[in-house]
DNA sequence: CTCAGTTTTCAGATATTCCTGAAAATAGAG
DNA sequence: CTCTATTTTCAGGAATATCTGAAAACTGAG
């Protein structure tokens, strides 16, 4: 591995991490020195700094641009084909969890509620589909939660984030200011007026 | 695989699964049979459904220990082992989190740590590290959010997470209401008393 | 202690994934 | 069109991961 040794220790670690979590080794190393450079990379510099064949590198960067993770991005006076990551970290996390989820969440989904909608056969099936309800209903939560979220602007989730359970505290302030005494009952967020 | 087709098709689905978050597919099949499972389970029992091998399914099992996913439960007059998964899919979520936290977010923050107390040796690790520095505060402001999420009670947490980013919106109450004119500055909610 | 039932270990067999070099395909310049 | 630079494909070899059966280790009853 042609790289200086703070670089080196980076991607070696990332492509560790990567094989913990269904990439493979290689094409884990492969974008996290794309993370690094300076500038765009072309096919070559990946051999030349990663000491690994030409053709393992272009399959690696046919999975990465599967998964939207790097850009291609010409440059000028030359014929070959540069890549990049996009600077912006937060950018990076949002493909990377909404590629997650249109591979394995949304088809787990599916399979669940096909399976919530047959009959069950004998009392076996009916318990497991008590158990398939309460994680449909569990992964639904979390995937709502996060399809909201994900609207956000990066400054105002930032904020969000920041604050952690405080949130719940002002949870408490809302309902106390909403619930007074002789009031119209408990008003959802969503019908307050919104400056936006 | 020995199974009624319902529990069969989950089981199939979930190894699968498991293979792409860095599981085997035996062992996400053998944490999957036990979600389901009317009543725990011994070893044979899964030998029997999953039609593997017993010194297989040890080994699964191992392992499934190991990150506190099953749990050894006693069956009074049998003196074999007998496996669980808790019911509570809430608690499953924050093990597996809190696990994989332990396993592999722990270590990625401290090897970022210890690149970025190095002295870059050239220009290229000085772009490398501002660009850890990025990956290193995005991780700790999502793992620090994660900790203090995780103390609500289940209740409270289904609570904050039905309303994604409406939140947002009663930040903006808030801010009206802290921020009145002639007010003593913004408050942070922490501040507030607190029922509870 | 002995013994039967049960679980764990582990070397080797099997299966899967990954990587490479060679050849084919592609694309732009002239 | 031809020629060259570049990328992609893919069969087969290399490396890993997974699985099994046999043997060892453990455990509680008697």
């Amino acid at each position: 591995m042609n790289l200086p040794p703070l670089c080196e220790a980076f991607v070696l670690h990332f492509g560790e991490m990567g094989s913990r979590w269904g990439v493979n080794r290689t094409v884990g190393q492969i974008y996290a020195v794309l993370f690094i450079a300076e500038a765009p990379l072309c096919a070559d510099d990946l051999v030349e700094r990663l000491g690994i064949s030409r053709s393992n590198v272009s399959m690696g960067l046919k999975e990465l641009q599967s998964w939207n993770l790097v850009r291609q991005r010409p440059v000028a006076g030359d014929r070959r084909d540069f890549f990049t990551t996009p600077d912006d970290i937060y950018s990076i996390v949002r493909t990377l969890v909404n590629e997650r989820k249109k591979r394995e969440i949304d088809p787990t989904l599916s399979m669940l509620r096909e399976l919530l909608m047959q009959t069950p056969a004998n009392a076996q099936e009916q318990h497991a589909q008590s158990r398939l309800k309460d994680m449909h209903e569990l992964i639904e939560l979390l995937t709502a939660w996060y399809a909201d979220i994900e609207k956000l602007e990066t400054d105002r989730l930032i904020q969000l984030l920041s604050l952690g359970s405080k949130v719940a505290k002002i949870l408490e302030v809302k309902d106390r200011i909403f619930a007074l005494p002789g009031g119209k009952g408990r008003q959802t967020p969503s019908s307050t007026p919104n400056r936006g």
